[in-house]
DNA sequence: AACTATAAAGAACGTTCGTTCTGCTGTCAA
DNA sequence: TTGACAGCAGAACGAACGTTCTTTATAGTT
């Protein structure tokens, strides 16, 4: 039996990339195409040692489909210095799942673009994608969804004289002080930005 | 012809549930099981229904494929005013995948975690995620992660004087002009923060 | 130059798959 | 009470599929 080498591991960003666009493993025969391999049964071979290296399995009707591991993302960690640059280790760290990572009680969580420029201190800006968990109770400094007279606004959630105070994070805009209730919609718990292409 | 309807709905439901354990959509065999219908032909019609209703599709080589809807999470657009808070709808727009969003060619992806502050005003903040297409070649304005000096740094890239230069973007931090080569190692295509819970 | 292992191709074959067509059963309106 | 139609079952069939076995090409070693 042969191992898991550097060849297989461009056969694997290629079976990645056809299924970031179609969402399954096709056929061998079209495996051929995808590799570039004429054979059939070589292709069966990659996907075997795919199996072993536990990108992808097999269920119990024999079908080809990925795991865990194929879906995530080399994640460098410590890695690029913002300030001073810094050494990159080539070696790759853990792997990460975007999704998992930001989004850890699916039906509790919306997802919701934000307007305005309230809160770009807080590097929130314009047409960022906030991750939000519904509930109805935050702690002070949270981010929050709140609901203000019947409408919505994104800020910070602190307290003044005993009262619930809504902070912008943008020196241009008031500090809300809601007259009626204060209602939470729900918590900031990740947000997500995406540069044009 | 027949509409959708509300078996359909279950159907749908049971694809959906069966999806998530295997990930892929089976043979109309297994379907028969998974439906709790004894013919192929009828499980076909039912798979029709739920094409035309923009579940499932089905790629070239006819294998039925679920689309964007399928995983349908609700994505509130248009609805969080930063600035001065305005009416949420309570309908639920366009549905939306981070990872899919985030990332079109995962095997030219990888992520890194962001170290400093020289990217401040940008809205990129310490321990955000970069998440970052490897390529050797950007525009200028975007902001990429070069090679100076065969070290990593992530600043936006401009020019002066026809040569290149790494602005960053941050007052405090001076701007890196290379003496030797500059070399891109990738462009950020996104970015992602997770607030503390 | 011969040997060996690995990488890949090709052929053969039984099984499974998707498709299509026909048949059955219940329901509802005329 | 008959017709019509929708919902579903079942059979038939050719094409496609996965598997296995055999063969060829390439590279490295002795």
């Amino acid at each position: 039996m042969t191992e898991f080498n550097i060849k297989d591991t461009e056969y694997l960003n290629k079976l990645q990339d056809y299924y970031a666009d179609w969402k399954n493993i096709p056929s061998y025969a079209r495996l051929c195409e995808v590799f570039g391999i004429a054979s059939k049964s070589w292709v069966k071979a990659v996907l075997v040692r795919l199996s072993e290296a536990d990108f992808i399995e097999r269920t119990p009707d024999g079908a080809w489909i990925p795991t865990r591991q194929f879906f995530a993302r080399p994640h460098a960690e410590s890695t690029v210095q913002a300030g001073m640059p810094v050494a990159i280790s080539a070696t790759q760290g853990d792997f990460f799942i975007i999704d998992e990572m930001l989004i850890e009680t699916p039906s509790k969580t919306t997802l919701i673009t934000v307007k305005g420029d309230s809160m770009i201190d807080a590097g929130i800006h314009e047409g960022d994608v906030a991750v939000v968990e519904k509930r109805m109770t935050a702690n002070i400094g949270d981010i929050v969804i709140a609901i203000v007279d019947d409408e919505f606004t994104l800020k910070t959630l602190d307290r003044e004289n005993g009262a619930f105070i809504l902070r912008p994070a943008n020196p241009a805009y008031p500090v809300i002080r809601p007259q009626g209730t204060l209602e939470i919609f729900g918590v900031l718990t990740g947000l997500v930005r995406k540069y044009r292409k």
